[in-house]
DNA sequence: GATGAATGAGAATTCATTCAT
DNA sequence: TATGAATGAATTCTCATTCAT
């Protein structure tokens, strides 16, 4: 089980380096130091290992988000930091999630995680949406479709800025988060200031630029 | 050149219904009924006809941009409405450049299209978002950021109903599309109905889908 | 190993045959019955393979000459002798090389296998010269461009006669490389009779027919 | 005709810079700027021309050397020079037939030249060594041999320098030229001085360093 | 659990050659 | 003479997968 996770690991490493077709299971049990038998051990197929590892990486994600939405009195914009990586439980890897989102470069991988991941992330979201509605510092009609929306903006934003941002081109692109946000969720100027200060940007910025 | 044109439209299919790594030579050439060999006589290699498919299209792209961008004393919607594939004279199969801009089945393709279809298509949308700042119908202080984040939400927004959406889904997806449209350019309510009433949709909504 | 020196002996008798560049992988698995998909098991090009035949074939000549020239109290005739393929230990196979000195048949395989030969062969027959010039039966100033003239010259006369010499033929072959060698080396008539007897003969005159 | 005599130069060029196998027909169209039809308007095949090619080779040299040998009342020594390629009226680009002797770059046009050209050029020089004997400043019992083997040589020891050699290189390697050249022949010390003072030089230095 | 030899289908690419115009 | 589109067999190389040990 041990081995099995550490090919998993290893497999998520180079599709994500290379992309799941320019990976082969050769280029996986040399990065591992293993016979190639072994890896057909383990799994019947490269698609089998692919499920296997988009399987893991959504129960990770799928856990955490339960986590954070389990949390008992928890206003809008907390839920929100707590789904937010850098302060949830979810494990470093799996932030990639978030990035994946609007990663290109390769099909089969991303295909795979954004159909799945959605049923989770943005359930999650547009519950959120739903309940800053309730409270009062959102204001949409359209929370589910809002949802959506606004977890793509937060990616494609950083496409906006050459390869290699300075310090204020990112000032720049975060401000512009910022005023897109609450514009896009229906809140008051300043509300998501706490939320957006360095938001989800440990992901977002650096994990989309390419 | 009547035969290599015929190669890149079939490319082109082929590519799009299957993905750049999954299409090869033999399959392009079948469907042609012609010799491996003839590919050969019009392209160096594989690559070498990607990028002519690339370039063919952002051609396309490029030159009804440029006639949407040139015309004399438009508004901002206006010029917005002359930009939409259905009114302006861009051909049907170049409308799948902006899906593409949200499709992720393939890898090679999809990068090179969004990278150099964005140095026309956004700068051309942040240009009438300026123009529109200046007429008093947008407000924004992130003309660029905001060019970016709204084509991406543009596409993004049919993904939030299933395969095959209802007429009231529809409806729905159009008019969160609607308010998210006027929120994110600071446009005041109503603004934007003319020109979202069945907007880009032909494009997005199908298109995006898969 | 057994598995990848058969390639490497198979390869060589195959180069050997036909050349380098008409000789296919296809060739090679089918004379060793296996499968292609096996060759790429063990090397990584064609041209991986042709540095391996001759990087074995070095090994082999370069062990035997330091065999012969380590040996302590020869003369330098002597020392010839332990040089010349039918005394030493060396393998049948790699008396080829003497033969391969004056092979057109294939650029790629020669050219690299003079090229390294020669790097022991060459000094190694030019030291024997310099110990024979300094034991008074050679005389030359020019033990280094003798040395070279001298092993071209050995394999040159076997053209001198048609691809199936008569005995008579062979003896005479025999005589004038016998003549030219003591004149070249600038040895008393006689001196390397024993060595010239049937000297370098298994691999020059069959070898060099072709 | 003009046109044909066309295709052999540049083929013949080509063969020379890359051989024959990977030179291809494309390759001389492109450079000869025709299409490839053409080719096979003068030419049923690739192995065609390389026979055409050899085939004017070989006119020029014998004639050059029917030339040389018929000239009446010359001594051995004058004779070699007036085959010498320098003195004689043997054109530019036949010169290269001696170098190609030693030339390991490409198998079949070598093979195809060396066989024909024996045919002519080593007769003569077995013809003028019998002269020499008879002459009495030569003497051998093994014309034809000596024959081959000094054509051999005197290509042989232009490999005993490096790619770059020193004027005292040059020096050193022509020295030995002679001295080998006097032995084999067993002419007198000095003899060969005159015709090898800067003897199939340009020839065989040059050309045969590859 | 683990090895790595062995398979074989299929991919991209090359190239001599044909042929209608 | 001249063109160049078209052919198709051959070639190198890749890679997922099997299997005996």
């Amino acid at each position: 089980m041990v081995r099995k996770n550490e090919f998993i690991t290893v497999a998520e490493e180079l599709f994500l380096e290379t992309g799941f077709e320019n990976t082969s299971i050769d280029d996986i049990v040399k990065r591992m130091d293993v016979a190639k038998g072994l890896f057909y051990h383990y799994f019947d197929t490269k698609e089998d290992l692919l499920t296997a590892i988009v399987e893991r990486l959504l129960d990770e994600i799928k856990s955490s988000i339960e986590l954070a939405m389990e949390k008992k009195g928890l206003t809008a914009i907390e839920r929100f930091k707590e789904l937010t990586p850098s302060n949830s439980g979810i494990s470093d890897r799996s932030k990639m999630i978030v990035s994946l989102f609007h990663k290109e470069r390769n099909q089969a991988f991303h295909h795979l995680v954004e159909e799945r991941a959605s049923e989770f992330l943005i359930p999650a979201v547009e519950r959120i949406i739903r309940q800053g509605v309730d409270e009062g510092i959102f204001q949409t009609k359209y929370p589910r479709e809002t949802a959506i929306a606004w977890m793509t903006m937060l990616g494609s934003v950083g496409k906006s800025a050459p390869n290699e941002p300075t310090p204020e081109q990112l000032l720049q692109m975060n401000a512009a988060r910022l005023e897109l946000s609450e514009r896009m969720l229906g809140a008051k100027p300043g509300t998501l200031d706490e939320l957006l200060r360095r938001p989800f940007s440990g992901v977002s910025d650096k994990a989309c630029q390419r």
